[in-house]
DNA sequence: GCTTGCCTGTTAAAATTTAACACTTGCTAC
DNA sequence: GTAGCAAGTGTTAAATTTTAACAGGCAAGC
């Protein structure tokens, strides 16, 4: 997400941050907005260890623990592949499913809703009579910007 | 893969994987085959400790080192999202991009290959100028058996 | 038979994640 | 307003997972 203005981009997924807390009964405490305020600072992969390095406190449970809550409130994504995290910008809808952009580059991610792929994805699995509950997408790659950079 | 003639299934891997070192001028060692057997013995993921507790040699830089082999030479696939492996059954291609269908409930996968997705979500990422190198696409939900076997 | 590159064996340590438990805080019901 | 409860924190310590470093062994080509 190089493209988009990001004062504006982190602000409301504050807001929206505050809302999902308050219609889930959970409160946004300082040490959930920690952690999603630097992961909001940018759209890059942070890993764990990243994130705790910016921490008001540094340790590891009260990182962990905010960093679960964050995902599983879906305000946050786990970035499997590179066992790191980054903002969801679709988190008004818990449901969606995203595919991830990630630049192995300068680690930025894009999250795209391709959902013409998502339903060809799941009528695959239906035909294998499976049900599924949650899904990853995750492309590794090099960026628009990392591309025009080095051609 | 609940469904496979496993014993003919383990054999045409092995005889796979015999094939694609050769071809890529390295040596089936004694220590890749024991890792290879192991996670052959099902389509079960397995976690790299649940490997050494089977391995001859249990010491962990033998059974990392095996599991990187085997992945760079595309014979398994790292399941990202439990932090585990699980033989391929595409390795003569190893450019394919596989979806695996993952049950969390008997962690059973099985491995397809959704041409129709694929093409789209390439055709996604290349809507954003993103150059694609590495896809995963990985569903956690529960398998046809487990389905059975509840309902 | 000697060199060279790949692979192993081994010891240790680094990095990542979780357990356990006592304490605090905010809310709700009385 | 206060007792009780659930949610969240602080802290110590440990478990788990992964990697570094280096010496040695083995097969293949000259």
């Amino acid at each position: 997400m190089t493209n988009c203005d990001h004062t504006l981009c982190k602000t409301s997924a504050l807001k929206e941050a505050e809302r999902v807390c308050e219609q889930l009964g959970a409160r946004f405490t300082d040490q959930r907005r920690n952690v999603f305020e630097i992961l909001w600072q940018s759209h890059k992969a942070m890993t764990a260890a990243d994130i705790m390095n910016e921490m008001t406190n540094k340790q590891p449970p009260i990182t962990y623990r905010a960093l679960e809550f964050l995902k599983k409130s879906g305000l946050i994504h786990h970035v499997t592949s590179l066992n790191a995290y980054v903002g969801c910008i679709y988190a008004k809808d818990p449901n969606h499913i995203g595919q991830l952009l990630i630049c192995t580059n300068c680690r930025d991610i894009n999250e795209i809703e391709p959902k013409n792929a998502v339903s060809e994805l799941i009528k695959a699995a239906k035909n294998q009579d499976f049900t599924p509950s949650l899904t990853h997408i995750e492309m590794l790659g090099i960026c628009k910007t990392c591309n025009n950079a080095t051609s």
